[in-house]
DNA sequence: CGAATTTGACCCGCGC
DNA sequence: GCGCGGGTCAAATTCG
C-alpha cells in the first residue's frame, strides 16, 4: 500500500519508456506499426525518448532488409555484412520479445474486458433486481437497510466537516448511496449533492428517478439551496443548514489556443465576467447535452500565461454522455471524489510527492480554497467549493506553480486545496496525456480519457468496490519498494494511498488519461502513438 | 427564424 | 450595515 504512488509513477515512467518500443494498438501491433508510430512520435518526443525511438527503428526497417538485401551477399560475407547480421539477428530477437509481448498484451486487454463486462452486468443485474424489489421508489425506500447501505458503498461523503455528526453523516450516505444504486455507472458526486439539496428543499417525497426527470427545476433549486436551507426544519435538515453543501470542483490546467477545451461535451454559454485580477474574462458554461443536467464549467485564461487555459468542472452529468465525454467526465468526478474525501484520512498537509516527474499534490482540504488562489487572485475562493486541480500543462519546475505551491503551501495553510501535477519536469514532453487538449482539436473523435473500467469509483457497487480493492492489492503486492524514496514520503504516501477513494481517483485519473483499447475505442490510438502505453500499463495493473 | 452568445442587472455571501 | 466580488439571469443581439 505504501508505496503504491510510487509504484504508478515508477510504472507511468516505465510506460513512457516501452511505449515508443512497443507502439500498441490494441495490443496487437505490427512491426511496421511501430515504426510508423515510433515515426510520428518523433516530434513530440524529448531527445531521450527520440534516441530511444531511433534504436527501436533499426529492427523494423531491418526487418525489410531482411528479406531483400540480405540473400544477394549470403554467401560471401563481408565484414560489414557479418555485421549487419548480427543486427539483424539481434532486431530478429528484439522483434520477437515485442511480438510475444504484443501477444501478452492482447490477452490482458481482453481478460480486462471480459472481466469489465462480466461486472456491468453483475452490476445491472442487481440493479433490476432491486427495481423489482422496490418498483415503487418513495422516500421511505431512502431510509434504506443497513444492508443496502452496505451493498453498495461508495467513499464520497463530507465526513471531513468537523461540525457533521455522525447521524448526519449515515443517513445523508444512504441517500446517496441510494441513488447510486437507482441510477447507474455514470453518477457521482453531485448526484449526492443534488439528494442533499432535495431533501433540503423539503423535496422528500421525490424519488431518486422523479428527481431525475424532475430536475428541471433542480438547477434553481441548486440556485436557491442556501435560500433554502435558511428556512427553519427540524432533525437532519437541521445539522444540514449548519453544514452548507459543499460542491468539490475540478480544475483543469492545459495548454490550449482555442477559447475552451473539447472535453466531449456540449456547453452553452450563460455568461461571462470580468474577474478581479485577470483581465481576461472568466467565461460560464452550462451542458447542454441534457436539458437538466447541473454541470458547469468555468474557463478563464491563466493570469501568468495566457496560453494556459484553466477548466473548472462543477458537478456531475445526469444523462448519458457521450464515449468522447466519459473519461473526462469519469476523471473529474474521480478526482472530485478524492477532494471530498481526503481529509478523512491522515495525510500530512503538505504532502507532495514527485514520483519519476508524476508529481502529485495532496491536502488537508478541510478549509480548502481553490488552489489557483496562489496563482491566480481572480479566481473565486470559496469554502464551499473545494478544488482540485489537475495541472495538464507541461510548466517546467521553475515556473511552476504547483511546484510554488509545494513550496508555499505551509506558510499559508488556509489555502489549502489538492492538486494534481501532470506537468512534470523531465517527462512532459512525453506523457501520453500532454496533448490531451490540443489547439483545435476534433470534436467527437478524441481518443483521450479512456476509463478502461467505464466508471469511476463514484458508481460502484460493493462488489465492484471489492474487486477494486483487491486489483489495487494484488498490483501493489506484485510490485518491488522504491529504495529512493525517503521513509517521510514513504509514510506520506502510504497515508494517502491508503484512502481507497484516493486509489480510485488515482486509478480512473491514470486510466481514463492514458487510454486503452477497449471500451468501444478500437482502433483509436492515442494520439501520438501512446495507447501501448496504456495497454502496458493496464497489464501491470493486472 | 431558432439557437447561441453577449452583456448589464441582479442576487448572494463574505469580510470589514 | 455596507461594499466588494463571484455567480446567474434574461433581454438584446448575433449567427447560421
Amino acid at each position: 500500500m505504501e508505496d503504491l504512488t510510487e509504484r504508478i509513477g515508477h510504472r507511468v515512467v516505465e510506460e513512457d519508456k516501452t511505449a515508443d518500443s512497443y507502439g500498441g494498438h490494441e495490443g496487437g501491433c505490427r512491426e511496421d506499426t511501430v515504426v510508423n508510430k515510433v515515426g510520428s512520435n518523433l516530434e513530440s518526443s524529448s531527445p531521450e525518448h527520440r534516441n530511444m525511438n531511433l534504436i527501436k527503428q533499426v529492427p523494423a526497417k531491418s526487418n525489410q532488409e531482411d528479406r531483400s538485401s540480405m540473400e544477394p551477399d549470403s554467401k560471401v560475407p563481408s565484414s560489414s555484412q557479418k555485421e549487419k547480421d548480427a543486427q539483424l539477428e539481434s532486431a530478429r530477437a528484439e522483434m520477437g520479445e515485442v511480438r510475444l509481448e504484443n501477444l501478452r498484451l492482447k490477452t490482458c486487454l481482453n481478460q480486462i474486458m471480459e472481466d469489465y463486462r462480466t461486472l456491468q452486468m453483475q452490476f445491472h443485474d442487481i440493479v433490476q433486481q432491486e427495481e423489482i424489489n422496490n418498483p415503487t421508489e418513495t422516500e421511505n425506500n431512502l431510509q434504506a437497510t443497513d444492508q443496502e447501505t452496505e451493498l453498495v458503498s461508495l467513499t464520497l461523503g463530507f465526513s471531513n466537516d468537523p461540525k457533521k455528526d455522525g447521524k448526519n453523516v449515515e443517513s445523508s450516505s444512504k441517500r446517496k448511496d441510494h441513488r447510486v444504486t437507482k441510477d447507474g455507472l455514470s453518477l457521482g458526486l453531485d448526484c449526492k449533492l443534488e439528494m442533499s439539496d432535495s431533501h433540503t428543499n423539503g423535496d422528500e417525497k421525490q424519488s431518486p428517478i422523479n428527481s431525475f426527470k424532475a430536475s428541471k427545476v433542480e438547477s434553481k433549486e441548486n440556485n436557491l439551496l442556501n435560500k433554502a436551507s435558511k428556512i427553519a426544519r427540524s432533525g437532519d435538515e437541521e445539522v444540514q443548514q449548519q453544514n452548507p453543501v459543499r460542491k468539490a470542483r475540478v480544475s483543469l490546467k492545459t495548454r490550449c489556443d482555442t477559447l475552451t477545451v473539447n472535453d466531449g461535451c456540449q456547453w452553452r454559454k450563460y455568461g461571462q465576467k470580468i474577474a478581479k485580477g485577470n483581465p481576461c474574462p472568466r467565461a460560464y458554461y452550462r451542458c447542454t447535452i441534457g436539458p437538466t443536467c447541473p454541470v458547469r464549467k468555468q474557463v478563464q485564461r491563466y493570469v501568468e500565461d495566457m496560453s494556459i487555459l484553466i477548466t473548472t468542472y462543477e458537478g456531475t452529468h445526469n444523462h448519458p454522455l457521450p464515449a468522447s465525454a466519459r473519461g473526462m467526465a469519469s476523471t473529474t468526478s474521480a478526482a472530485a471524489s478524492m477532494l471530498l474525501s481526503g481529509s478523512s484520512s491522515n495525510i500530512n498537509p503538505t504532502t507532495a510527492v514527485d514520483l519519476h516527474g508524476l508529481k502529485f499534490y495532496l491536502s488537508d482540504n478541510s478549509k480548502s480554497r481553490p488552489l489557483h488562489v496562489y496563482n491566480n487572485p481572480s479566481l473565486s475562493s470559496s469554502s464551499s467549493h473545494p478544488t482540485i486541480t489537475l495541472d495538464l500543462t507541461s510548466t517546467p519546475s521553475s515556473s511552476s506553480p504547483f511546484t510554488r505551491f509545494s513550496s508555499t503551501y505551509p506558510q499559508i495553510p488556509e489555502f489549502a486545496s489538492t492538486s494534481l501535477n501532470f506537468g512534470s519536469r523531465e517527462t512532459n514532453q512525453t506523457m501520453p496525456w500532454r496533448n490531451m487538449f490540443p489547439a483545435g482539436y476534433g470534436s467527437d473523435s478524441q481518443p483521450y480519457l479512456r476509463n478502461p473500467l467505464g466508471m469511476s469509483n463514484l458508481g460502484r457497487t460493493q462488489e465492484e468496490n471489492n474487486l477494486h480493492q483487491s486489483y489495487i492489492q494484488k498490483y501493489q503486492s506484485s510490485l518491488p519498494q522504491h529504495p529512493l524514496l525517503p521513509d517521510t514520503i514513504v509514510a506520506a504516501t502510504k497515508a494517502i494511498t491508503g484512502d481507497p477513494t484516493f486509489q480510485s481517483a488515482l486509478e480512473a485519473a491514470l486510466m481514463s488519461i492514458i487510454g486503452t483499447g477497449g471500451g468501444g475505442n478500437s482502433g483509436a490510438a492515442f494520439e501520438g502513438g501512446n495507447q501501448g502505453s496504456g495497454d502496458k500499463f493496464v497489464q501491470k495493473l493486472k
